[in-house]
DNA sequence: ATACGATACGGAACACTGTTCCGCTTTACA
DNA sequence: TGTAAAGCGGAACAGTGTTCCGTATCGTAT
């Protein structure tokens, strides 16, 4: 890697401080319009709050999508590094895997409309989507290694699957108070437990 | 009922033969489409390929969803439908629980993006959610109900949970050839099923 | 301190949605 | 056949994400 390449994308720091400023002012804004309108909330909307016009935006974040992974990756990361913690302090590896995806679910929930914009099939979050996928399905793979190596669950499912279906789960959390994606993520993770006999 | 009132809603039989023939026209053309571009296609292009106005449209159907609920009507009746039949064949109630299961699920599958749609957060698509809702919580819980009555599954998950959850996570079978949301609705079953002993 | 070129800014404009509205046409019936 | 009601078409509206370019600002060389 060559330092002194100027580096693409949206979290490239820029020579002038004007431009500095206006990148951390919008996400900023971005956090803050997310709480309150969720993920999907115009562009307008989150440049007005910043302050900012359209074009100083997409200067910044070429895509929606972009400026959502520059406002969550941070807490994507950390839910990424949890992980060896996690496999010291659990019981078990299975435990282990219980809390995590606690952790990821946490996220998920937290954020209005994220589990849905992960979709891959929702218009230019193809980005997010790879994002997520490249940074937790490692984790969650060795994860559910460890759990298989222990004899705790049913080999066979990879992450990829495990963490698709978890986030299709969480999708639509906010919106229906009725709906609680932890019992149904819980009762995958039964499935996938397997028989304490045999 | 009065059968002499003039019915609301886009299954009225009009007096007109003409507005009979464009809401046939519009629901071939829109099943036509749904196959080629996903249940989210434009308004637009279902009416060119009707080859009548956007006016035409929203008479006959007040909303998109209103479309997509009476292009598919049929198929989540038959659904519907299918329940005492499987309850006399299938060997369990279990069994027959899984087998509907498996037709809800070919039904998602096959619509490009009808899963996706039913979410209650999506644009307008309150009218489908709470149609397929009303149509089939009540056999979904017919069903559970028996499996339950027979002691094959841990009681306590709500129809409505259940197929919230199915729904959720038919998303997005389409547009990823490696996502299986079969083998995870497989997997929701078990750790639904009671453990044989106790 | 100033002048200048590179960089970044703002927001009008574009392309694409779903939806509404209303002047005109077609139909059914007397 | 005449007429009123019903239906039709598509322009127009409102709300998206995104592009473009004239203008303003910044950092630096003089």
């Amino acid at each position: 890697m060559n330092e002194s390449s100027p580096r693409q994308g949206s979290s490239a720091a820029s020579k002038r401080k004007d431009a500095r400023r206006n990148q951390q002012t919008l996400l900023d804004a971005a956090a803050a319009v997310f709480v309150t309108s969720g993920v999907d909330a115009p562009v307008r909307e989150i440049a007005a709050k910043a302050g900012v016009g359209l074009g100083t935006f997409y200067r910044h974040f070429p895509t929606r999508a972009d400026l959502v992974i520059a406002v969550y990756r941070h807490q994507v990361d950390t839910c990424a590094e949890a992980c060896p913690a996690l496999l010291t302090a659990g019981p078990t590896p299975f435990a282990a895997l219980e809390r995590w995806i606690d952790l990821f679910v946490d996220f998920l929930v937290t954020k209005h409309g994220l589990a849905a914009a992960m979709q891959a099939d929702s218009t230019g979050f193809e980005a997010l989507h790879a994002y997520f996928l490249d940074r937790l399905v490692p984790v969650c793979t060795q994860l559910l290694d460890a759990a298989a190596a222990a004899g705790e669950i049913r080999p066979g499912l990879d992450a990829y699957h495990l963490m698709r279906g978890i986030g299709n789960l969480c999708i639509g959390t906010d919106s229906d108070p009725r709906y609680d994606a932890r019992r149904l993520i819980a009762l995958l993770l039964t499935g996938l437990r397997r028989p304490h006999r045999t």
